[in-house]
DNA sequence: GTCTATACGCCGATAGAC
DNA sequence: GTCTATCGGCGTATAGAC
């Protein structure tokens, strides 16, 4: 038997992950219940079940953002090549976990949903300070906005997933200008 | 009697600068065409007299881009304090007629509007090349993410508009990292 | 827990009056 | 050139069978 932690069901789980690949490649508006049930392999009524409604949906998908998030600024906090580097680094597209959230996140909030801007408004704040410590308060942001535009750069692209092939060659130039701007 | 040349008659630009404006505020979702007509002042089969459909807004809206992107280069190359400079005080949202459509234009490539995506890329590669030749090759990239990264988070505010007061103050910190950077 | 069937509103677009 | 009326389709959500 499994103990009383033991909730969760796979499709749960399977209709969430869907929401968030549909989110990456090809934006909110195709995200919708049909087309998420579809990927999750479950009907909509089916979806409906777990999720009372796209709100719901959304609110759970915020939740693994938290999550997820508040494990990595441990990560850039404790990193040896410094937050900074880390961040850059981190920055790039790898299509982790956090990656994946971070940009279905993104998607939401560029259609203006007022919830999901106040969490990514969190989130900057957030590595703001780590850079802060760590590069000085004059140089945080330009190097928040250096992360930031790679982001925006791989999400212009055609959405992530195609690894713009150049992007991971950039990372080196931009630690070596964040080294620069150290002090 | 006018001449020729005038043509576009105010209700069109009236429509095109609606969709404009609920692209930027509101997302893209908003930004239907029931919604334009009202905000435009005319009704929906007004707006399709000058607009076969939406797509030809669309169209029509990047053409807007491509002049005054356009124009911003040419006095990007021309600018006294230096491309990157002046890339980085423009990256600052000032609601600016270029900033607007730039803007716009996002919430379009946003939701995986293709031909939207391939001007995107086309401004960022001419971008590119200014700043190479003024800070050279290898850091014009750190440069650019730094401006994308200012768009960013203007636009994860909450939408640009509400100008993040804090940002006015940041260019100058943004700069003096240009000037690091520079070599 | 998962499905089918269905209600209902909104969106894009057409037809045609004025 | 601008309007009203209307259609087909899709997106969210509910009801209820299995």
């Amino acid at each position: 038997m499994m103990g009383a932690m033991a909730r969760k069901p796979v499709a749960r789980e399977a209709v969430l992950d869907a929401f968030e690949s549909l989110l990456i490649a090809e934006g909110e508006r195709a995200a919708t219940l049909d087309a998420v049930a579809r990927l999750a392999g479950v009907s909509k009524g089916g979806l409906l079940y777990h999720f009372p409604n796209k709100e719901a949906m959304i609110a759970v998908l915020l939740e693994r953002l938290d999550r997820l998030l508040a494990e990595d600024l441990d990560a850039m906090a404790a990193a040896p090549e410094g937050a900074a580097a880390y961040f850059i680094r981190s920055s790039v597209w790898a299509d982790t976990p956090l990656d994946r959230v971070f940009v279905a996140a993104t998607r939401l909030a560029e259609v203006a949903h007022a919830e999901t801007q106040r969490r990514m408004a969190g989130v900057q704040e957030s590595w703001l300070a780590l850079l802060a410590a760590d590069v000085g308060p004059t140089m945080a942001k330009p190097v928040l906005y250096m992360g930031d535009g790679l982001y925006f750069n791989a999400m212009l692209a055609r959405g992530p997933g195609e690894t713009t092939v150049g992007l991971a060659g950039d990372v080196e130039a931009l630690v070596a200008a964040v080294e620069r701007l150290r002090g």
